[in-house]
DNA sequence: AACGAAAAATGTATGTCATACAGAGTTTTA
DNA sequence: TAAAACTCTGTATGACATACATTTTTCGTT
């Protein structure tokens, strides 16, 4: 496989696994890109994204850093593969129960998969490129949307609308529960002193009327995600079925 | 002001402006924090958050990298500064009109606030630290949520989830805009060819309905967000008066 | 008035990183 | 059998954050 900068092209063809066709000259080659994103995302899983340099996947690989590079064209592209490769196939639909069961058991799958790979969305760019896994996740929520009577262009944008606030909640609870040592204790403290009466009278009363103890992050917002998600099918039901 | 490697409590005193009670010994200081911090904001917005690194902020200030070092502990810190020196008081509410309005305009105005500093969105960890002014816009939204009458902890919860799906669609809306060439109807081409009907027939259908030619990515996406908003509204108005 | 402490500013140095490039070795095709 | 095509290695480059030591400036104290 010849060096390439990668352009879009290359990126297609490397997600989505368009056969290279490779010629058949040369050494034959000792490395893969499947086994090179599979080293990136064992040392992403256990040590963080930050862990993921090329020099360290090759190591892990004992090749060269260099070597890397007849495989895949640069870091960035390595990255996108890594996510793709953490996302497994979406739960099959279930179309024989309530469409807003779907739906929220969609938005549960994604949340433990974030969590489970807790790097991805500490990656800056994840929006625009998509890989195959990406994609049939989306797909899966779209099939399980469409199902509640919505529009096209609406089932669209209420699906981005639930993946926007599902990956927002799941970064924030990522966020909460990585802080090293008791900086999450040390941070909500400040946060309580911070949020003064006068400047923040909502967020006091708030924050004050909350219980004072140790507060288990993840749930509490697992919880807020999931109350917004079904508000919103609320919503999206009272918008078809104007009547009812 | 001593150098200090800057932990949670330096963060507080740079981010809240605690006064930093400097000795008065030693050359008067010819930098400040809050030119330094308005030296990179300047960057980032001409240039995208790539282009601020310490040596650049300082040749723009005409003062060696380290000479920054002794305002500023890291460049970490100095992205959370250019966050909250990016992000202006928050509208004043209006609490005449209608409290869903008052969201709405929150919305909007962040919507706004996020694609004229582009980058913010574009940094890693914009979750967990919040500055003065960031606060002050959740407080806000805060405010403007509680008059639809949830009870605390709902209020905190949607806010979370309106606040996450604007930051989302606005990410989105940013990087769609934001390829360079014409790489965005590159992709939605192959996008279009990706998405066959046997593996994704609901996003086939979507995309193959939508109008073919180019379409303004920013204006669709706010109207979603937009939608997505109001339908989460109406669920909130349902939950809080389950009759009418 | 002089000295020393404190702080600002500089210069140099280190270690990490992505990646360019050249060359050496290997395999297949012409 | 020669050359083309490819893999792999080694070396090199240029960004970058930041540690450290040194110089310079200023002020409080004697």
């Amino acid at each position: 496989m010849p060096r390439d900068t990668g352009g879009l092209a290359r990126t297609v063809e490397l997600l989505w696994g368009v056969s290279t066709s490779r010629g058949t000259r040369g050494p034959r080659p000792g490395l893969s890109v499947e086994a090179i994103t599979r080293a990136a995302l064992a040392i992403a899983d256990a040590e963080g994204i930050g862990a993921v340099s090329m020099q360290r996947v090759a190591k892990d690989l004992d090749y060269t850093t260099m070597s890397l590079y007849n495989y895949v064209p640069s870091k960035d592209q390595l990255i996108e593969l890594m996510i793709d490769a953490a996302t497994p196939p979406p739960p099959v639909p279930d179309d024989g129960d309530d469409w807003r069961d779907g739906v929220e058991r969609w938005v549960r799958a994604t949340w433990d998969l974030y969590h489970a790979h807790r790097w991805v969305l500490k990656v800056p760019t994840v929006n625009v490129p998509i890989g195959p896994n990406q994609m049939a996740w989306f797909e899966a929520l779209l099939h399980a949307l469409s199902r509640g009577g919505l529009e096209g262009a609406e089932v669209m944008a209420i699906a981005q609308h639930i993946l926007a606030s599902t990956r927002g909640q799941a970064a924030l609870s990522i966020d909460l529960t990585t802080e090293q040592d008791g900086t999450t204790a040390e941070f909500s403290e400040a946060l309580r002193k911070l949020a003064t009466p006068d400047r923040f009278p909502t967020l006091h009363g708030l924050l004050t009327a909350a219980e004072p103890g140790g507060f288990d992050a993840g749930a509490e917002l697992y919880a807020g995600l999931r109350l917004g998600v079904r508000l919103l099918l609320d919503g999206v039901e009272g918008h078809v079925r104007p009547g009812a």
